[in-house]
DNA sequence: CTGAAAGCGCTAACAA
DNA sequence: TTGTTAGCGCTTTCAG
């Protein structure tokens, strides 16, 4: 990329530049930009004013070399597009807002090597501490997490053995549960609907402890259906559709996610269906987004916000007990009945 | 916070701890890890060896510093919670992928005066490129943009005058379109349910041109609901009850995003109004999340893809005419009547 | 309360 | 192809 050259184009500005027009020496011009408080009133006054008229943005590069801290907390999330990620984000946002960090974000896509880049390239403007989704990376990747020096957080799942520290809920445990509730309430012939992503664990785990419980009663699945590409209504409708011409004797479809959950719902409705007497609906999350249906879908809610906030607090220091790392910390998972599970 | 000292605490590896183990200068080593192509084959094997067996990371904040190159591109938005934007930077990631540049972003929560302090941050990590969204920012926000010598795009947004580049469509436009639209399909009594955010200028622009047209016919709004907080289907579900209990006599709702939109369409549906004949419904952003609705909401497509993808190309120096700085790029917006305006 | 000196870990520029 | 030297712009440390 050719240098660019705007309008005005200068030479960025210097602690120097504000040292020479106020008078005062660079390491005081520093102490007052930094809200040190061992500086007179009046140089403060003259520096700030200083800066002011020069426009003077400090520089965090050098800042953060010379004093070897970096205010930024790096997160790693596999997706912005699933509306999951950005509530977690929230919470961390909104744990970090005075602490003097600042969040960081990045992207896998869900693709193990493409996280093991990303953390390269975070952990290498050192940041304060890591906040990673998932337990599941590759070897190398863990090598640099654990090697670190910082602290680390993985979030979102608890079935596995941490890094450092955890913040998340047990996904075979949201499976079980759900099953439980399905099989209580007298649904036998139950269809599954999930996303393809090998790569998606959590989802993956649900699915298993599901699976566990039935097969504990001594029933399987009837039927699955799986998708590839984002979640959509228009997936779960389509999807729903689907499954249900292939068996139209089920009595029920648990799906990995809220929105072609939510799919499903709408489908059902238009053709008149019998929700939940005749065929009953679960999905996965508590999105409350989508609260606005004739019936609210049956859900797990997964404490999105929350895992961010503990998560965030444990990076900068603030958990209950003051220690920072090897914090294990399991959220409930709250199952929601909604509309679309007939009660007992 | 004190100082983290997991189980095995070191201090950070450097070129030097790769250099000693390697017996190749500092210098050599930077050029391997670099992947520069001055370097023997043999030499960048044992190097990179090294590095490999110590789990060795670069600092970037002092590769920044020294050589005076970062290669991250600030990205601000006014909040992730909004769907519209993950869609935005998919687009910036999307096209920012092999240009050695990496996108991090920063949310404005819609205040002028958190994008400010946002901007200072960003800009203090001497990014090589900002884009921002909107075109309204405080005078300092301005000023520091102008003068920090970059490339700055401002998108989403074509009414006004840019600091720098520019990638948008017209709000304006948006609304004067759909309200042609409205008009020459019949519609007469219309209503209006939008945000309340008064620094949601976007949405205000939409309004302004919207009623500009429905003045020039002779008509003028015939009712407005308010909201605050996040849309949702919920928000959108109860605001249209409100709005037609007050003024059943309505027989178009313009409302200013897709979300709260499709509740109304919820809404209407479930209580059997003929839509669209009875009346209309319309919104604004093309939410494709949304499509699997029984009727299609009537929408404008914002193009928010391709104006992040355009904006990434302008900042990494990769749009068409090799020009860097100062354009000007006005999309189309695409206007969609879906299933809820009726066909003249 | 203020200033001077040293150096953070790396890379540009030049020399060998 | 490799090495040496001199900073990048700031903060730490210590002296005044």
């Amino acid at each position: 990329m050719p240098p660019y050259l705007p309008p005005e184009a200068q030479r960025p500005l210097t602690l120097r530049d504000v040292s020479e027009l106020s008078g005062v020496s660079e390491m005081t011009v520093s102490r007052v930009l930094r809200n040190r408080a061992d500086v007179s009133p009046a140089t403060r006054e003259k520096v700030l004013a200083a800066a002011k008229t020069l426009g003077y943005v400090p520089n965090k590069i050098a800042g953060a070399l010379a004093s070897q801290r970096v205010n930024l907390v790096g997160v790693i999330i596999p997706s912005l597009a699933n509306m999951v990620f950005p509530e977690v984000l929230g919470g961390i946002s909104a744990a970090l807002e005075d602490s003097g960090l600042q969040p960081v974000f990045g992207a896998t896509d869900y693709k193990a090597e493409r996280e093991e880049n990303v953390i390269y390239e975070m952990l290498s403007w050192r940041p304060s501490g890591m906040i990673v989704a998932g337990l599941e990376h590759t070897d190398a990747a863990r090598a640099m997490l654990a090697n670190s020096g910082i602290p680390i957080v993985e979030i979102m799942d608890s079935d596995g053995e941490p890094i450092d520290s955890l913040v998340g809920i047990s996904h075979r445990r949201a499976g079980r549960e759900m099953a439980e509730a399905i099989l209580a309430a007298g649904y036998r012939k139950i269809g599954f609907l999930g996303s393809k992503m090998p790569d998606d664990h959590r989802a993956r785990k649900r699915l298993e402890g599901f699976s566990d419980v039935l097969q504990a009663a001594g029933i399987s699945l009837a039927e699955t259906e799986h998708y590839a590409g984002g979640s959509s209504l228009a997936k779960g409708r389509e999807m729903t559709q689907t499954i249900l011409s292939r068996r139209p004797d089920l009595d029920f479809l648990y799906y990995s996610n809220d929105m072609i959950g939510a799919g499903g719902l709408l489908y059902c409705l238009d053709q008149g269906f019998d929700v939940p007497g005749k065929i009953g609906l679960a999905g996965f999350n508590g999105l409350e987004l989508l609260e606005g249906f004739r019936l609210r879908l049956a859900t797990t809610d997964a404490c999105r916000r929350e895992i961010g906030m503990r998560a965030a607090e444990i990076v900068s220091g603030k958990s209950d007990d003051g220690l920072i790392g090897g914090r294990h910390i399991e959220l409930a998972p709250r199952l929601d009945f909604g509309d679309t599970i007939r009660r007992a």
